[in-house]
RNA sequence: GUGGGCGUAGCUCAGCUGGUAGAGCUCCUGGUUGUGGUCCAGGCGGUCGUGGGUUCGAGCCCCAUCGCUCACCCCA
């Protein structure tokens, strides 16, 4: 390492070229999927009010707890990377008075997000997600279109391995009776429960359902299991939007002790998982939010949206052949003299105007560099501009031709149409 | 926050029982070549993560520290 003080900070990470590539090719197929569906892109703030997460993701979550990038402005006004996207795209739904459109209103983003935890395979401190929310109808063909949607997309990518886990944790008056139901249980047999868990039984009981502790297992085997208690409205609710992913090809497992971190959820919550990742095997999901909206200070408004991890997409999909920007036309120079440079310069220019790639030495390099330089870059064709003139190269063909300078664009859309 | 693994050139890595730093790739130059792709030669590039210690002598041994990475946890 020669000069080793500036680094990206722990859990970040520069954009490369293949990487680039890959990520652009992400997007274009989120924008294909998600616009044909009549998803439109949204673009929120890098950072937001805290409160907004505090009341949003909610104060028990980890995300909140400890995971937050928070800081103060010059004013004192306490302000968070973004943590998740769905809580503001909430806000600006609220903001600018969306409920007045037509509903649902579709929305999809791609952005980067932020949240202080230690980096590891899949998981950065500042990571991207595509993401899909639909606010403003609770019918069940929300759901099943969401998560048909981030289906399709995966399906595109060529993700691998990929699972579909799929339940209901009801309303939210619902599930906070389920939530002290399930703190009994866990408290009647707390001196079985690991530590870990015990901890929780508090904050976030329904995490126990995730441990691989023994005594654990044991205690829940026979919890109660909020799939089975639904009342009888959210459980229409779910078998509808089972029986439409069912005509919709989807397939799932339904799995009634899937949780998810975020407080907002309600009804139906789902999660992606690919086999092909390490310990984070999570490439996507997501969940209704009936009572967000509404939490966030607008109108009583139902929610149903997704995520997905890009970093996760690429680990587990397939990535797009590498495709390097085609290079039309390369113009070298033969000798050093200014004039030829200019001359050079203005044969390039010409070039791109008329819509051809076109691009020069940059680097002093010799002639033999420069054509070695148009070989790697793959040039169809090779201006070389010397004190006779133009030597116009077709590569493919090897054919020459010297011309004047004002002849050579016209060559090389000639012979590029040819073809 | 807690563990395991790893830090030598821009990249991938050698480096013996401690003797004072190497290869391949990339890049640049020259030669060869149908003006490039092959081949040949040369060159640029490292205070061996950092700081101590042991030793006549440390890339190698010891201690500390920082960083990267994987996992716990959590999630996308």
């Amino acid at each position: 390492m020669t000069d080793a003080k500036l680094k990206a900070p722990r859990g970040t990470f520069d954009v490369l070229a293949e990487d680039a590539c890959a990520r652009s090719a992400i997007e274009q197929r989120a924008r294909a999927v998600l616009g044909s569906a009549g998803y439109e892109r949204i673009e929120t703030p890098a950072f937001e009010s805290t409160e907004l997460f505090a009341r949003g993701v909610g104060e028990s979550t980890d995300i909140v707890r400890k995971e937050m990038f928070t800081f103060e402005d010059a004013g004192g006004r306490s302000l968070t990377l973004r943590p998740e996207g769905t809580a503001p795209v909430c806000r600006a739904y609220v903001e600018h008075g969306m409920h007045k459109r037509r509903q649902p209103v579709k929305l999809w983003y791609l952005s980067s997000f932020f949240r202080h935890e230690r980096a590891q395979a899949g998981r950065y401190r500042q990571f991207w997600q595509v993401g899909a929310e639909a606010l403003g109808s609770d019918d069940p063909a929300v759901d099943a279109e969401s998560i048909a949607l981030l289906w399709t997309l995966l399906d595109e990518l060529e993700v691998r391995e990929v699972r579909l886990r799929l339940s209901s944790l009801g309303s939210l008056g619902a599930r906070a009776a389920y939530r002290e139901r399930l703190q009994a249980h866990l408290r009647a047999h707390s001196d079985e429960l690991s530590g870990e868990v015990r901890s929780r039984i508090e904050l976030n009981p329904l995490r126990a359902f995730d441990s691989e502790h023994p005594g654990t297992r044991a205690v829940m085997a026979h919890a109660p299991r909020l799939l089975d208690e639904l009342d009888s409205e959210d459980a229409e609710h779910f078998a509808q939007v089972r029986a439409l992913l069912d005509a919709a090809g989807v397939t799932y497992e339904v799995d009634p002790t899937l949780v998810r971190g975020l407080d907002y959820y309600t009804r139906t919550v789902f999660e992606f998982t690919s086999d092909a990742l390490g310990a984070q095997s999570g490439v996507g999901g997501g969940g209704r939010y009936d009572g967000l909206v509404q939490e966030l200070g607008g109108p009583p408004t139902p929610g149903m949206g997704w995520a997905a991890g890009i970093e996760r997409l690429m680990l587990a999909g397939t990535p797009p052949p590498a495709a390097p920007e085609a290079v039309e036309l390369f113009v070298a120079l033969d000798g050093s003299e200014r004039n030829l440079q200019a001359a050079a310069f203005t044969l390039l220019s010409e070039a791109r105007s008329a819509g051809l790639s076109a691009q020069m030495d940059l680097g002093g390099r010799s002639l033999k560099g420069q054509l070695g330089h148009a070989s790697a870059l793959g040039a169809r064709f090779i201006a070389t501009v010397g004190a006779e003139g133009v030597l116009l190269r077709d590569v493919q063909s090897r054919e020459e031709s010297q011309l004047p300078a004002d002849a050579v664009v016209h060559a090389v859309l000639r012979g590029h149409h040819a073809l």
